[in-house]
DNA sequence: TCTGGGGTCCTAGGACCC
DNA sequence: TCTGGGGTCCTAGGACCC
């Protein structure tokens, strides 16, 4: 069996921990330059405003019915969903954490468990421990444990915030319940395709046949089919080893210069290999792309990108900042105001089953250099130590005009209590 | 004026091999 | 009138997830 744990309005809810007067208030946390809305409250939810909504459209509302609204705080949300994450891996080590706010546990096989109770001991004990409110389904199958919960969080007051399938009559209750568009895999772009041929609910994926689905929606929809008839076709991953590593940004202003996305580019790329490492592995390829305003003009709109492919996988950020900067150099055009840039690491190899070139040209001085950067940067904080090219000052500020403090990641920030007599 | 960031998997088609 | 058959690897683009 698998239970799907799901925090439930995570970041909404991280804020809400430390501001527990804002319980049954609206509120919305907003993305990396407080550009669109990222989370939002139940509260906010029965207000209209939808996911991805742009910031500015919608300050008059929030004036108007008082939401509360935060800048994203990462560090806070990482740190609380650790916690999560840490309870959960305490009741089965095959666990797989999906996102920051849910996670997969697979437990054996004995029909003498109770789930229910299982579930609803997961969903006390997170709360109690952390604050953090969370529904769990429990099905035979992830996609069917991902419906479970949709229905723990549709009917929470009915369902306690646990829904348990072990039966086919529930099987078949819950997939004739599901909307086609609620189906975990189901996307927007197969939704009207399939609605064209009549389908409606999950339950009627599973009574196509084989072919039509392959056709329709590939390999993958024929593992959904499966899987919504109960016999599991997907596995539980280990994805604490990523495959690619991004950092991309948008920018509180527009850049002209090369020189102002050198940096930029450099950053990010310090950033990823800081993560590259944190995993053990080195990279042989590095994508890079920049881009002006995609909602502007069309004729001020320029976006390009490249991959540079390295003779040889590197873990030193120096090297690999230098085919960035390279790779930078080529797409660059003057003339344009760019508003985003990123970068994302491709082609990993373990560092320690590399392989190795007969005529090497790395300096195998980076090795205790990139060692000695990441323990100094982990002990005394982000960006204590740069290179060179990194260094423009405080050009690189996001626009945070409503962040809330790091009250479990940054001793000055660890709140106070005032006991009264 | 202002519109996020980070991932995975699948397929088709090109380039190449014998 | 007519030009084989069987493979692999790589990439771009699409679709999906949170």
């Amino acid at each position: 069996m698998f239970a799907l744990v799901d925090c439930n309005n995570f970041y909404a809810s991280c804020e809400r921990l430390f501001q527990p007067a804002l319980e049954g208030k609206p509120i919305v946390v907003l993305s990396n330059n407080d550009g669109c809305v990222i989370a939002r409250s139940n509260e906010a939810k029965a207000l209209g405003i939808p996911m991805g909504a742009p910031a500015f459209q919608y300050q008059e509302l929030f004036k108007e019915k008082q939401v509360s609204v935060f800048s994203a705080n990462f560090p806070l949300y990482g740190d609380i969903s650790n916690r999560v994450m840490q309870i959960l891996a305490s009741y089965t080590p095959d666990i797989e954490i999906y996102s920051i706010d849910e996670a997969f546990l697979k437990f054996p096989d004995n029909h003498s468990v109770n789930y229910q109770e299982i579930g609803q001991r997961i969903r006390k004990q997170i709360l109690q421990w952390t604050g953090m409110p969370v529904c769990v389904g429990i099905a035979p199958t992830k996609t069917l444990a991902k419906a479970a919960n949709h229905i723990a969080k549709k009917f929470k007051e009915q369902r306690a915030g646990v829904h348990v399938i072990d039966s086919e009559e529930m099987r078949l209750k819950a997939v004739r319940w599901l909307k086609l568009e609620d189906v975990w895999g189901i996307g927007r772009r197969s939704l009207p395709r399939l609605q064209h041929y009549g389908l409606k609910t999950a339950y009627d994926l599973t009574q196509k046949e084989d072919a039509f689905v392959k056709k329709q929606l590939s390999v993958t929809g024929l593992r959904l089919k499966m899987e919504l008839l109960g016999i599991p076709a997907v596995l539980l991953e280990d994805n604490s080893i990523r495959q690619s590593i991004s950092v991309t940004r948008t920018f509180e202003h527009p850049y002209t210069t090369f020189e102002e996305l050198r940096e930029r580019v450099s950053t990010f790329t310090v950033m990823a290999m800081e993560k590259l490492r944190a995993q053990h592995h080195s990279c042989r390829s590095i994508y890079v792309f920049i881009r002006t305003n995609r909602f502007g003009d069309e004729s001020t709109q320029y976006n390009n990108q490249m991959v540079a492919i390295l003779p040889e996988s590197t873990n030193s950020t120096i090297v690999l900042v230098q085919h960035a900067i390279a790779a930078l150099q080529k797409i660059f055009k003057p003339g344009y105001r760019y508003s985003k840039a990123g970068v994302t690491l491709m082609q990993f190899e373990e560092d320690n089953a590399r392989q190795l070139q007969l005529f090497t040209t790395a300096d195998p001085r980076h090795i205790s250099l990139m060692r000695a950067m990441d323990s100094i940067n982990g002990n005394f904080g982000q960006q204590k130590i740069r290179l060179a090219v990194q260094d423009c000052g405080a050009v690189w500020k996001m626009k945070q005009a409503t962040l809330s403090p790091r009250y479990t990641t940054q001793l000055e920030d660890i709140i106070t209590i005032h006991a009264q007599e």
